[in-house]
DNA sequence: CATGAATGAGCCTTCATTCAT
DNA sequence: CATGAATGAAGGCTCATTCAT
């Protein structure tokens, strides 16, 4: 009654919380496990108990984003390759890259220390396969880098205006706007010709 | 006594050279000083009579580049704030980015693990400045989206599109053609009126 | 009420196999409790209701062979000394080793990590207590190795001897004819005199 | 001047002298390299600058033994397969056991702790080995087995006479006498047809 | 210039064990 | 009978760093 022995149950989200937490403020590197089991006032061993290595943690972490892109992959290769289908598709990108925000923004930081992981290397497939599917692959290379760099506005700018005033609202629909110029002039110049 | 002896083509440098290497394989927190003296074929101990520490290697790594960049900043803030003096801010940022292309690569996908250094806090600072001398304070939010924008196509875009096929020349006068339009449009838009 | 309810075997049973398996394949020490959970495909807990340390089990399955093995010294004892009766004990002694083989074979490779324990330090004194009835103390050191000799034969031959080609009987027979000679040898000399 | 700070040349073999003592004390599985750095006032890591695994120092340990044994096989096999060979081979053999007395003693009792290791797959080989050579292949198995108890003689006679009183010399012509009169009766059986 | 030897801190992981349910 | 959740202790190992030579 006295201490809060409450054995919860949900010890397993608070644990993945808490790691992306720190994940955040210090790297994932630099954030032990012992850091992450203090914070959350259990021991390094009960970690284990949930987890079986300390990559679980984050393959757990990242395993939601991953078939969230996955899908809408899959979204846009069933519809017809059409300006409007891009456009819907950065519209659909820039939803995900903010409902799973903090997590894109620790495998941006992180790249490097989560190479060779299962992870990244896919990310980096997904990141390639979005960018195929805004550009025609025979358009000449000034339409090909407008295409990536609507992708860039959307990827990078929905972190990058978190410091930015104005309303989410106003910011985003700023980012569509930038980037769907970016590829109806990428789609103009080769479809008009 | 003019010349130093040039042993073996400047020790420090090669330290330099193997460490980057490393960093850029396997990540600044993944790879040990153990593992760059191994590659030299020197001790550990060696390293040391270098560099004070590991940090130290890292900031001599990155520190031109700081310079580099600051000396950007500095040139564009004695510019007046013309488009022209735009463009040719982001054609002397690409200069840059080519000029220390590892590096920045680097410090891209070593985000996280440089936390809490000397560099990267000023890293940030100087992305933000950067992105200050691109955008007029007092536009509209889908303005300093817009430079936001090119400043992303610069920046990532000089790393993203080494696997793209195209010479070199090519591809660095899309990158530059399409943030220009980028600032050009945040420019007529805010001037315009 | 009579018979327990034998639902699966009797698990505690079940245990002490899967146990003896397990100690014999990866060794005592790196064979974890949870290891034997897993095979049995139960948790960890639950053997802690059979048992109730790691120790415990041990002692459950080499109990058995210390009582054998007490009794046999016990039986020998009550005997007179005679030759007829350490043939009788060297038969017995590899109808007992036959008998518990794996356990026997699980302390033999095992001494070590049994050292401290209760059974060991009891089981060399048993090996001790048979080596005594097998010679007469104040008999010359020659006499003395030979009826160890006849000891290793019927101890070690046992475990030895499974590679052997022969069938079980023939190898056995073997096995005692050879310890007998021994202790044959060890008795004339000294009683001969 | 007041602690002992000599750096002792010899860390290695002092490493190893404390390894064999504490693994024969307590166990290889139960002596941690803490206790083995504290019993030697070193840290844990000045081990690891000498070893690069624990199981490195184990290798250390065995590594001459397998080379003498491999050495007195290799002799063996280059003699002519007399009585007189076999003879010579276990007055050998014992010395080689008695030489490396310790290092055997710790390769008995850890077998299953062992296993898996380098060292003893191939030490169950040499056993055979010397086997084979002290057994003429189409004997009965009556003289197999009595060569096997030749070699029993002599390998488990070396530790096991140790507590017997006696002078260290006299136990040893015992050993092999015993383990003579053991092949002369192999032999004697088979060739005497 | 450079090395061999060593340290102290810390990391990830595993284990035997406990206990409320 | 049995489990899910957790603990405390310890283990093997690696790392950045130091320093006498």
């Amino acid at each position: 009654m006295g201490k809060p022995q409450t054995r919860r149950k949900d010890t397993r989200q608070r644990i993945l919380d808490v790691a992306l937490e720190l994940f955040l403020e210090r790297g994932y590197d630099q954030t032990s496990l012992r850091e992450i089991a203090e914070r959350l006032e259990v021991t390094k061993a009960a970690l284990y108990y949930h987890f079986r290595t300390k990559e679980d943690i984050v393959d757990a972490l990242v395993g939601g984003i991953g078939e969230r892109l996955d899908e809408l992959i899959a979204w846009a290769r069933a519809q017809p390759t059409t300006l409007e289908t891009r456009r819907e598709l950065l519209r659909r990108l820039n939803e995900a890259l903010e409902e799973y925000s903090p997590v894109f923004q620790f495998l941006q930081e992180n790249q490097a220390a989560l190479r060779g992981r299962a992870g990244p290397k896919t990310a980096r497939d997904r990141m390639q396969a979005l960018g195929t599917l805004l550009t025609d692959p025979q358009s000449p290379v000034l339409d090909r880098v407008r295409s990536l760099s609507a992708l860039f506005t959307v990827y990078f700018g929905t972190f990058a205006t978190s410091a930015m005033e104005g309303t989410p609202e106003e910011k985003r629909a700023a980012l569509l706007q930038v980037a769907w110029e970016q590829i109806d002039a990428a789609h103009a110049a080769h479809s008009g010709k």
